[in-house]
DNA sequence: TTAAAATCCCCCCAAAATGGGTGATATTCG
DNA sequence: CGAATATCACCCATTTTGGGGGGATTTTAA
C-alpha cells in the first residue's frame, strides 16, 4: 500500500501481543500506518527523528523510563508530536500526570479496535479523546468539594492567600480591614487544623476547597 | 407513553424554536422525557423540587440570571442533578466557569440529535460528554506553556512559592540554602518583570508557567 | 425563637519572611 | 569559548505572620 498519504504512527508498548495487535489494527486502515513499534521508551525516543511520527501511542507501564517521563521528553523535543496514552490504569494520579506531561488523549486497554482508531482520528482532527471514566475524572477536577467546612467568605480569603496575597492585600480586595482578614484566616486555620499559610493552602488544594 | 421508567429532563433555553426542538427529540426516545422546559433560569430553579429532574439541559446566554450562576445555584441546592451545558459559545472562559460551577458536560448548539441524546446517555452512565473542541481545551488546560522564560529550577522554586512556602521551606525542600532560593526568586522576578510574590504567582498562573 | 454561624473590627508582640542591593563560584551546554 | 544556569553569601529596612486576647452585629438554621 502507498504510505505517502498515511499518517505515521509509532507504538510504544512492552506487551508483544498487544503491540502487534495494535499494529495490525492500525495498518489495516488506509489513512494510518505504523512506522515503528517499540517495547520500551528509550528506543522510541532514540529513533524519533528518523521515525518522524505524527502520533505516538504510549503505554505507561514500561521497563526503563516510564511512559509519563517519556511523554515529557518527547513533547519537549518534538512539540508537534501528539501522544495518546493507552494503559490499563485509570488511576487519577497517572491520568493527570500524563495530561500535564503533554498527552493529547487517554484511552484504556479495553478499548475496541474502533475506539482505538476513533481516538487517532480525533487527535488528528485536533481533539482530545478520553474514555468515559477519564473524561469524568477530568471534569470533576474542576469542581470544588461540596462539603467544605469553610464559609464562602473564608473560601474567598483562602483563595486570595493561595494567590500569594498578604493580609493587607486581601483586606484591600475584600474591602475589609486587615484585622478582619486576619480573623478569617485564624478561623480557617482552626477549621483546617493547621497553623500556617502553606499548610492551609496545601490542605485546601488537596481537598479541593479552593 | 409510560413515564415511570423514563429519566426526567428539564430544559432551560430562551430560544423557543430550539427549546421545542430539543423537547421533541428527547421525548421521541423511550428512556427520557422532558418534564418541563423553561425560557429562563429563575423559573427552572423555582420549580426544581417539583420537577425533580435527573438532568438539566442548560443554555448559558439567558435573560435574568445567566447559565453559569444557575448551574452554581442548582448544584448547591441539588447536588445530584447533572447539568449539561448547551450553548453556541466555545469560549474558554465560559467553558471553565461552567465546569467549575458544576456542569457535567458541555456540548455545542450545532450538535446533532444523536449527539444530544448520546450526551444525555453518557451523563446517565457517569460520563462527561464534551465536544471535540471543548475536550481539547480542557486537556490543554493541564499543560504548561512550552515557551516559559524560566529555567526548570526557577519553575520549581516558583511552584513551591505558589504553594505558600517560605524561602526557608523552599530551601529545605530543594536541599539548597535560603540565600540560593532567594537568588532564584530574584531572577524569577526580573524575568517576569514583577517585584512581589503575588505578582509572580499571578503572572505565572495566567501564562501557565507553573 | 434561640442558638450557632458568619462576618466584622481592634489591640499587643516577637519571630519570621520579604525584597533590594552587591558579589562570587561552579557547571552546563551549544 | 561564552552565555546561561545554579549555587552560595552578607547587609539592611520593612512587612508579614501567627499567636494571644477582646468584642460587635448580622445571618442562618434548628
Amino acid at each position: 500500500m502507498n504510505n505517502y498519504f498515511r499518517s505515521r504512527i509509532v507504538i510504544v508498548e512492552d506487551n508483544d501481543a498487544v503491540r502487534e495487535g495494535f499494529s495490525l489494527i492500525i495498518n489495516s486502515v488506509s489513512n494510518y500506518y505504523v512506522v515503528n513499534a517499540y517495547d520500551n521508551a528509550e528506543d522510541a525516543i532514540k529513533n524519533l527523528r528518523k521515525d518522524a511520527p505524527e502520533i505516538v501511542l504510549m503505554d505507561l507501564e514500561l521497563p526503563g523510563i516510564n511512559g509519563i517521563e517519556a511523554i515529557g521528553i518527547i513533547k519537549k523535543t518534538n512539540p508537534n508530536i501528539q501522544l495518546i496514552v493507552n494503559t490499563i490504569y485509570e488511576n487519577s494520579e497517572l491520568v493527570f500526570q500524563a495530561l500535564c506531561a503533554g498527552a493529547s488523549g487517554y484511552i484504556t486497554k479495553n478499548s475496541s479496535h474502533t475506539e482505538l482508531l476513533d481516538a487517532i482520528d480525533e487527535v488528528i482532527n485536533g481533539g482530545a479523546p478520553m474514555s468515559t471514566k477519564i473524561a469524568k475524572m477530568v471534569v470533576n477536577s474542576f469542581q470544588k468539594n461540596p462539603n467544605s467546612p469553610l464559609s464562602s467568605r473564608e473560601t474567598q480569603v483562602l483563595e486570595l492567600l493561595s494567590k500569594g496575597k498578604s493580609y493587607s492585600m486581601i483586606a484591600q480586595e475584600l474591602f475589609i480591614t486587615k484585622e478582619t482578614a486576619k480573623s478569617h484566616i485564624k478561623n480557617i486555620y482552626s477549621k483546617l487544623q493547621v497553623n500556617s499559610k502553606s499548610e492551609a493552602i496545601a490542605k485546601a488544594t488537596k481537598e479541593k476547597l479552593i
